[in-house]
DNA sequence: CATTTCATGTCGCGG
DNA sequence: CCGCGACGTGAAATG
């Protein structure tokens, strides 16, 4: 990992092109060849960047000037870096890093879901997870205490694109004289306002979610066995 | 904007939990208080981080070793960076970033075909780019040969948003006695299968435009003036 | 390897 | 401030 403070001008050509006027930004070069420009602001994507795999030419442009030329080695893209001034030029050994460990993810909770259905709605029974259409699969489908066909959509935030998305797949399922009626469930830890609405007006009814509740209740079952 | 590289331990709580097992690392300061945990590999995107409004509070836990903790004032989700052993710290002097000037593709694409539109359907001919709706403007409003109306959208990548969104489009719009009845044309540089089939199903045509040689009608035609 | 879906998405625009 | 769409989306899972 290297840090160079300085003084560039940034041209990047690939899928567009865009230029950043001269002034003092923070590079980050790491060990694969990618590299990051990065301002004292903004959030956590550089104001321009090289993926990797990718290579570094160290040179000087017809001023003399040095100029950096990071190449994709799988797209052509590049990045021209002209350095004004350095600041600051700095090599660090990292090492490899172990990793992130996330918990708390769609998956974890469609899984969740899936063995506790009936918190979403009382004598739901689970079908089938994953349950496939034409158009892609439904999260989980199951029946109700009626042994009417339930289809559910899980988000972790619910907005207006999961509703949409619930609609299309009513729509798709109500033309099979085999499960039609099917109603649906939006399932998520919350849910906008807006996407209350639409699903109401569409009439799909809205479950709210408590992950750790559902955790804990796989936790007490879990301690059973 | 400080720079550190650091033996630690980061522990993120919010929208999920993260955990990074202690490992040499470069953290990123931003003056605006946001802090990001870069490693030696992966891309862009920081192993962990804080997005700004946010404030650090160094200090140290009950073992004496130096620890951070980030807190957002919007959100609370807050970051822990346990430091076992810093190897560098030093800060610099940025200033303001003039920012990046882009040169985009989308809004090309919809110049070419707003000067073309005989390439979306044979007799095509444009009535107007951005043409108003109550829900937004539609890209083109065309018409064709027989003089009926046709509304096109245009994506770079055709995908199952697009169709939404011109269905929305071509239904508000067939409510007007002064245009309907109003086709669709879905135009993209690519169209995925799924966008494809909910197009074909609700009697919107796809349009695969070449870009490369959209371009090239246009600089032959720039040639003759 | 192509494709689809998820994301602590982020970002910018318009109402 | 919120909704909505684009993004050099990127990254992971899956067939």
């Amino acid at each position: 990992m290297r840090l160079v403070v300085a003084r560039c001008q940034v041209d990047y050509a690939g899928r567009l092109t865009a230029h950043l006027p001269m002034a003092t930004r923070v590079l980050m070069i790491k060990a694969d060849g990618s590299v990051l420009v990065h301002s004292d602001g903004g959030s956590y994507k550089p104001l321009n960047w090289m993926s990797p795999p990718c290579t570094l030419a160290e040179g000087h442009d017809e001023n003399g000037t040095a100029e950096w030329v990071v190449t994709s080695t799988k797209t052509g893209d590049s990045l021209r870096i002209l350095l004004e001034e350095v600041h600051s030029d700095s090599s660090h050994e990292l090492g490899v890093d172990p990793g992130l460990v996330k918990d708390g993810v769609e998956k974890h909770l469609q899984e969740l879901l899936a063995e506790h259905p009936a918190t979403l709605g009382e004598g739901l029974v689970l079908v089938r997870r994953e349950f496939p259409t034409a158009i892609g699969p439904v999260d989980l489908m199951c029946r109700d205490a009626e042994g009417r066909s339930v289809a559910v959509e899980i988000k972790r935030r619910g907005e207006i694109d999961g509703v949409e998305q619930l609609t299309r797949y009513l729509e798709l399922l109500n033309r099979d004289p085999l499960l039609a009626p099917v109603r649906g469930i939006f399932a998520a830890q919350a849910i906008k306002p807006q996407a209350r609405v639409l699903a109401t007006d569409r009439g799909i009814s809205c479950a709210v979610v408590d992950y750790d509740a559902l955790r804990g209740m796989d936790d007490a079952e879990a301690r059973l066995f």
